[in-house]
RNA sequence: GGAGAGGUGCCAGAGUGGUCGAAUGGGACGGUCUUGAAAACCGUUGUAUGGGUAAAACUGUACCGUGGGUUCGAAUCCCACCCUCUCCGCCA
């Protein structure tokens, strides 16, 4: 949620930072103030009624009951507390229209965040290269077959399209990711969390994924939320707490499924791992000061890129223009992974700065040393995306003979196993 | 799933229709005392939002799990929902 203070005192800049994302028609700023003014007089026309109806009840409270003046008085309140209901309906009603049109607007981008769509992103950073082969290279679903990593047709027959079923070795490398970045990330001191896969309406609210995006996510006939990733969980540890500003930040992980309805999303060029209803992450989560996140956020952006490093792929780093930015963010970046057979980058973690966006809607807020209240800063990393890096890494470490070396940071997880070879 | 109890401030806990933003105790913070500390004593100690001010002071309103309702007036009564605890049942 974007602060309402911001909207009225600096409506062009906000405005300016608005279109990098939307265009002209999508958001009026104009309605929002026009409806923050009328709130903000039904809300003192309500209080100066208000204060004279408790009047007349500090008064009543001491007075004879029986008395006829006690009669008198109570008739002429009932006139008054009819008018005093009125207008609370009315400040109430207002105040739910004011929100839902704030609600829906996205995070301010940052100052330094280019303006448009995709095509604006920035690639900062690039690093190895290109793997190339001599041979003619196979996907992964492929390899993933041949090799016996994956049972696709089956996991179709037991719960539709678009999700794995992982076998034998390729289902204790999928592991073997997990288990590296969860002890990648212990070893720099966040905490690690299992948390519920399933949470409350407001849960996702908090987390941005309401109202817009009611239709990208699962729930359940109780009317759970299946989190769509495991930022939805880790951002409401905090939420309606006041924190402080000493034991800050606060840094977390989590490994979680994530479940996503990816509606309409797919490409034709995305088979098997590529884009599921269902896939593994592992997610890094801090709350910061206001001051902290920016400098969090680059930390955030080392760790993930790091651990691809580490498994020795070729990636490259991508600052996201605005419009291509979650609407939580007001500043991503991507680290993407090469798919070879595809020729073709791919997301395998997202960094974003929420600022205080999340900690608007979840009232998350810190007391500095000051005694001041202050919003969190929210920031979230996955660290990484498993189930894409699959992909990536089957194909790039592929051998002519099909086999699969298996990068060195994971052997330990794998009994010591270098490679993965045909059976036969 | 069934039965019962309960959800109040940082914590414990009182409050069953008016004088309650809320007793009392604890904690925390400040002060007195002390060489220092402890003890004792005194004081302070919620959030949001409006008015007010240079800033304060001062002041209005809302908030006692959530949402509705009754009433001139609700922490207190009624309804629904959520959650916690205890017992029983069931179960990974």
């Amino acid at each position: 949620m974007i602060d309402i203070k911001k909207i009225l005192e600096e409506k062009e800049a906000t405005k300016q930072a608005l279109l990098k994302r939307l265009s002209e028609e999508e958001f009026d700023l104009d309605s929002i103030e026009e409806l923050y003014l009328r709130k903000k007089e039904l809300q003192q026309q309500f209080d100066t009624k208000r204060a004279q109806q408790n009047k007349y009840n500090d008064k009543m409270a001491i007075m004879d009951k029986s008395s006829q003046e006690f009669k008198d008085l109570i008739n002429e309140l009932k006139k008054k507390s009819e008018e005093v209901k009125k207008l609370e309906a009315d400040l109430r009603e207002t105040e739910k229209e004011l929100t839902s049109k704030l609600e829906v607007l996205p995070n301010l981008p940052d100052e330094d965040v280019p303006a448009g769509g995709k095509e604006n992103n920035e690639d900062i950073k690039v690093v190895g290269e290109k793997p190339t082969f001599n041979f003619e290279i196979k996907d992964h679903t492929r390899l993933a077959e041949n090799l016996g990593l994956l049972d696709m047709e089956r996991a179709s027959k037991i719960s539709g399209s678009n999700f794995s079923v992982y076998t034998g070795i390729g289902a204790r490398l999928e592991w073997a990711l997990i288990n590296f970045f969860i002890d990648e990330h212990i070893q720099a001191g966040y905490e690690m969390i299992i948390p519920p896969n399933l949470v409350v309406r407001e849960s996702a609210y908090t987390a941005g994924q309401l109202p817009k995006f009611e239709e990208d996510v699962y729930w359940t006939k109780e009317g759970l939320c299946l989190i769509p990733t495991a930022e939805t969980v880790l951002t409401n540890i905090y939420r309606d707490e006041i924190l402080d500003e000493e034991d800050l930040p606060k840094k977390f992980f989590a490994y979680t499924p994530c479940y996503r309805k990816e509606a309409g999303s797919y490409r034709a060029n995305e088979k098997g791992l590529i884009r599921m209803h269902q896939f593994n992450k592992v997610e890094m989560y801090q709350f910061t000061t206001e001051e902290g996140s920016e400098e969090a956020l680059e930390e955030l952006r080392g760790r993930a890129e790091n651990l691809v490093e580490k498994l020795g792929l070729h990636y490259k780093t991508v600052k996201l223009a605005a419009g291509d930015c979650s609407s939580v963010a007001a500043k991503t970046y991507d680290v993407e992974v090469w798919i070879p057979t595809i020729e073709q980058y791919y997301e395998v973690s997202s960094i974003s700065n929420v600022r205080d966006y999340q900690a608007r809607r979840g009232n998350m807020r810190y007391r500095t040393e000051g005694g001041e209240i202050r919003y969190l800063h929210t920031l979230n990393a996955s660290g990484l995306a498993t189930s894409r890096l699959m992909v990536a890494m089957l194909e790039s470490y592929q051998q002519q003979d099909g086999s699969i070396v298996i990068p060195e940071v994971l052997r330990k997880y794998l009994g010591g196993l270098e490679k993965i070879e045909a059976k036969n």
